[in-house]
DNA sequence: GGTAAAAGTCGACCGTGGTCATTTTTAACA
DNA sequence: TGTTAAAAATGACCACGGTCGACTTTTACC
């Protein structure tokens, strides 16, 4: 047999996984070790190494997982003709409710999604990707439909609207602002950005945009 | 003498400062062991630990050392008559190339500062704050030049800015732009923020901006 | 100075994350 | 089935960050 051995492979994978959503949902990241972790999913400690470098990519693994998921689902229910500004309320919030549901998982994985180790940088990008393909067919037809400026790059445009988003998560973790008063908040800074920083009669000097 | 005592406290204190900004420019901050660190400064370990709660708390005290001295240099430097837009250029790259100049540092100084842990995100506060009075005073005064909109709050406008700089960084960890095109990629992320992302012809049926 | 309490220093000690030589399991072939 | 080489699992082991009670120095008061 031949897919014998990676299907035992997977389920092992899984078992550790499922150890680490147990251990680290009731006791935390932290006072979690690896050993108990290890005890709990049936193997020896050496061979949560074997699948995962190092304790934190458990961590970040198990949220890829997730994430996955609540992107799925927000593909399948957001209501493409909407407003753009609605659509991108909407998606926000529900990454914004997704990591703030468990701040110290959030946390770690932010922390390594937005400053990552230079050398893995290359496999974050893929993370990310995700996030900018959820907002980037969003931005498109806001283009085509004429609510947004088509003179900018919609990456460019992406990254805007990710920017707000790491403050938002900034502002919440820094408790300057509630749960509760979380979409006002970006409903605010998204109509800052929509409408421009500058009165509409300014003249503008220096818009001389960049590749 | 009253003196002595604090005075000596603070000389260790210093002691351990150097070392850890020795040792952490040669070797970097996890490949340095506390006790190494304890040794070079001329104390013992649980000295270290006294005088700072953590080995992060003794990078994060060496940042913010830094770039207390980088905030005044700028205070004396900026022109206070250039254009909002060029004076925030200005700042934030000088902010962008201390945080750059030693990545692993910036990383973890930018890691915990952005995603504090919540209990100690008071402490963090004011570090942040430090950031906002720089930009708080050529904001306020855009606004009175005209130069800004005058119905959003300068709170507001403060994170736009430090959105858009948080992206900048990421950006850079994340090996999307290189050092040379942070300038480039900055005015873009400024001009699109200045101009507005709706055509000005837009309808804003969704202006209604909150506290 | 003498002395007792408070402040400061110390390093042996603990549990941890992570490694690696060794052992066990698997797959392939005669 | 028996043999063997590769793949996978293992836990003793290591260096580290951080703790703690024992120890030394300073202060304040007589």
């Amino acid at each position: 047999m031949h897919l014998t051995r990676e299907a035992k492979k997977k389920k092992t994978k899984k078992a550790i996984l499922a150890a680490a959503v147990e251990l680290f949902s009731i006791n935390g990241f932290e006072k979690t070790s690896i050993s108990q972790l290890a005890k709990t999913a049936g193997v020896g400690k050496g061979t949560v190494y074997s699948y995962f470098k190092t304790k934190q990519d458990l961590l970040l693994a198990f949220c890829e997982d997730e994430l996955e998921y609540i992107h799925e689902q927000l593909n399948t229910r957001t209501n493409q003709d909407a407003p753009v500004f609605e659509q991108l309320v909407t998606v926000f919030m529900a990454e914004f409710e997704y990591v703030t549901r468990n701040p110290e998982f959030g946390r770690l994985y932010m922390q390594e999604i937005v400053f990552p180790k230079k050398l893995l940088a290359e496999k974050h990008k893929e993370g990310e990707n995700k996030f900018f393909e959820m907002i980037f067919p969003i931005l498109l037809k806001g283009q085509e439909r004429g609510e947004i400026r088509q003179e900018f790059e919609l990456l460019h445009l992406c990254g805007h609207f990710f920017a707000i988003y790491l403050l938002l998560l900034h502002a919440w973790y820094s408790d300057f602002i509630a749960t509760s008063e979380a979409e006002a908040a970006l409903r605010t800074l998204f109509t800052q950005a929509f409408v421009g920083l500058q009165p509409s009669t300014a003249t503008t000097h220096h818009a001389e945009a960049q590749s």
